[in-house]
RNA sequence: GGCCGGGUAGCUCAGUCGGUAGAGCAGGGGAUUGAAAAUCCCCGUGUCGGCGGUUCGAUUCCGUCCCCGGCCA
């Protein structure tokens, strides 16, 4: 069978709040899909509430992945998330169902589309190491250093942006090639066969903050501190580490270490999902052949499935 | 009712010895290659509470009124 005949993989992206959940479920209802979560809190055990994570009784009717496989102290990685969904699709479409990708991690769906470079992994104890220089020289010292070592990525790289100076020091460590040459040469390949990508969204972004504050505060009335409690109370986990950093947890965290009161709290963790929400939206803008989807139209599912039953109008074949 | 503080950006406030004003937060835009719910960059005109007066010129000085605190009655 050729990848044309394949039926197409369904991307499903949006903001946070913007429904996505609930549109999968419901299209779960009419097409024999899997739900390949692409999100980068969602693969938490133990982070549920404050993640808007579907819950046990859903996840019995409809069969998800990525969901709940690692601990909180562990660390996920694009590169991961790119093996895991392109080993699950061909997975699914083996059992002659519809892989139905869906979340809100844009970064995560760019490497599984476009690929990543061949890079060397994460090095733990290599970033502790340019962590300590950078204390001693500052990361201006460090983006010059970089200027010698590997110009073309020290030029793209703003002298305060230290997370990716020290990723670009890590790359010449660990293979003795600048990041740049890596760049320059063809990524492995991406997702193959047709895709239908929709894209969620309330037209007004008043209506995305309304529900943003509005989910916030279900959150709060579920139980999110007491979640947050019993993360804290393990004692290994802490602020550095990607789960803790996650909206909603790193503000409740801040709470429990006696950083202000719980209302500035939730505040701020309101604040910090929208602004989550309006980088999400940066990424939406740039992406191609987008089908976009107001989860307030009464006509929402219909409009998705028919998508889907049109692939020549809305499909991107992804050959090109 | 009297006295004392305050009323400046959506919020909290700074400031202008008279030449129409600026920080933090919020908000908006952008970047994004193994941490990405992360990280970073850019963006600040608002009847300076209202109305009068003095002045070439008032948000700033004076008068008066309104509102919010506090203290005294």
């Amino acid at each position: 069978m050729s990848e044309a005949a394949l039926p197409p993989v369904i991307l499903l992206m949006g903001p946070t709040a913007s429904g996505k959940t609930q549109l999968s479920l419901d299209l779960a209802a009419q097409l024999p899909l899997e739900i390949v979560s692409v999100d980068s809190a969602l693969v938490y055990r133990g982070m549920d509430i404050g993640s808007a994570k579907p819950d046990a009784a859903i996840r019995s009717k409809v069969p998800h992945h990525l969901i709940d496989i690692l601990d909180p102290s562990e660390i996920y990685s694009a590169a991961r998330f790119r093996e895991d969904a392109l080993r699950l699709i061909a997975e699914i479409r083996a059992r002659g169902r519809i892989p139905l990708l869906a979340g809100g991690t844009m970064l995560y769906f760019r490497a599984l589309q476009q690929g990543l470079s061949d890079l060397p992994s994460a090095d733990a104890a290599l970033r502790l190491r340019l962590e300590e220089e950078a204390e001693r020289i500052g990361w201006a010292g460090m983006h010059a250093r970089l200027a010698t070592l590997d110009p073309a990525t020290a030029a793209r790289l703003h002298p305060n942006d230290a997370q990716r100076i020290q990723r670009a020091l890590e790359v010449i460590e660990l293979s003795g090639r600048p990041p740049s040459a890596f760049y320059d040469e063809p990524k492995p390949a991406g997702l193959t066969g047709p895709i239908l990508k929709l894209a969620l969204n309330p037209p007004h972004r008043a209506e995305l903050h309304r529900r943003i504050a509005v989910r916030f505060a279900e959150m709060m009335a579920a139980g999110f501190l007491d979640e947050v409690r019993r993360l804290h109370a393990r004692g290994d986990l802490h602020p550095d580490l990607p789960s803790i950093r996650s909206v909603g947890y790193r503000q409740l965290w801040e709470h429990l270490e006696g950083r202000g009161s719980l209302e500035e709290a939730v505040e701020r963790g309101i604040a910090a999902t929208r602004q989550f929400a309006k980088r999400q939206l940066t990424w939406l803008r740039s992406e191609p052949g987008l089908n976009w989807l107001d989860p307030a139209a009464p006509e929402l599912l219909q409009r998705a499935l028919s998508l889907y039953r049109s692939p020549g109008l809305a499909c991107a074949a992804l050959d090109k």
